[in-house]
DNA sequence: AATCGTTGTTAGCCTTTGCTAACTCTATTG
DNA sequence: CAATAGAGTTAGCAAAGGCTAACAACGATT
């Protein structure tokens, strides 16, 4: 799973948790992307066992992308505890773990969860 | 500056402490890149003025570029010390540094000096 | 029933950034 | 002096991931 993938994923998963039921254009609203680039990544998400899309278009997480999902989320909140212990302003503080989250080991990930989770 | 070229001037700055002179064979090899791809981003960093190339092919860093790759190796050095205070082990702290370094903020870097610098 | 708004898809473009194949140029060497 | 090795360049491929333009499908509204 690539960097763009996680981010769509984490994004679902945000807006599930917000939303009773999730399309893609809710997704590129929130993630302020274009239709077409969101028709393409969940048709990957689909296609790689992520999620489901119904005749609808309404989107769910299978177990492997909630999984994945919450593994992504956990990094984030975790990554942004931690900006936020040493000073950085909230807002900032999230947008940078937004982009750490994805590149982060699992090592360097539970060294941070040990002390800022 | 793109993250690559960040990553190649950055090369050019550790290859540059450590050796007299710094060709494009050298940052193919320290980077583990075919040369034509070192030749396309050395054109690119040179177009951009970070750097000079003589007709020898001996790379130079512009003040511009010294002042650049400074300031990406300097996170990579507070990075690194934060992860590994945080407990993560050397290499895996160094690696994942040269991975977050291209992506935090001003602000976020500052916090990390702070208190691991 | 015709039209319009919403949603999604298709086609295709663009940039970035890696690659290989094949070339040139220069300098050393037998 | 010819051949070879080393360095760099050119041409072009591929994948990722954004975009717009244009179209299809469908439900609601006039």
């Amino acid at each position: 799973m690539k960097e763009s993938g996680e981010m769509y994923l984490e994004s679902i998963y945000v807006l599930c948790s917000s939303k009773s039921s999730v399309r893609s254009v809710d997704v590129a609203e929130h993630m302020n992307y274009s239709k077409p680039s969101v028709s393409r990544a969940v048709g990957l998400l689909k296609k790689d066992g992520y999620i489901e899309v119904d005749k609808d278009g309404y989107i769910t997480l299978t177990q492997l992308g909630k999984d994945k999902a919450v593994s992504i989320f956990e990094r984030h909140t975790v990554l942004t505890k931690m900006l936020e212990a040493l000073g950085v302003p909230k807002d900032i503080a999230s947008e940078d773990a937004c982009r750490m989250e994805h590149v982060i080991s699992e090592e360097t990930f539970n060294a941070m969860k040990k002390h800022f989770g």
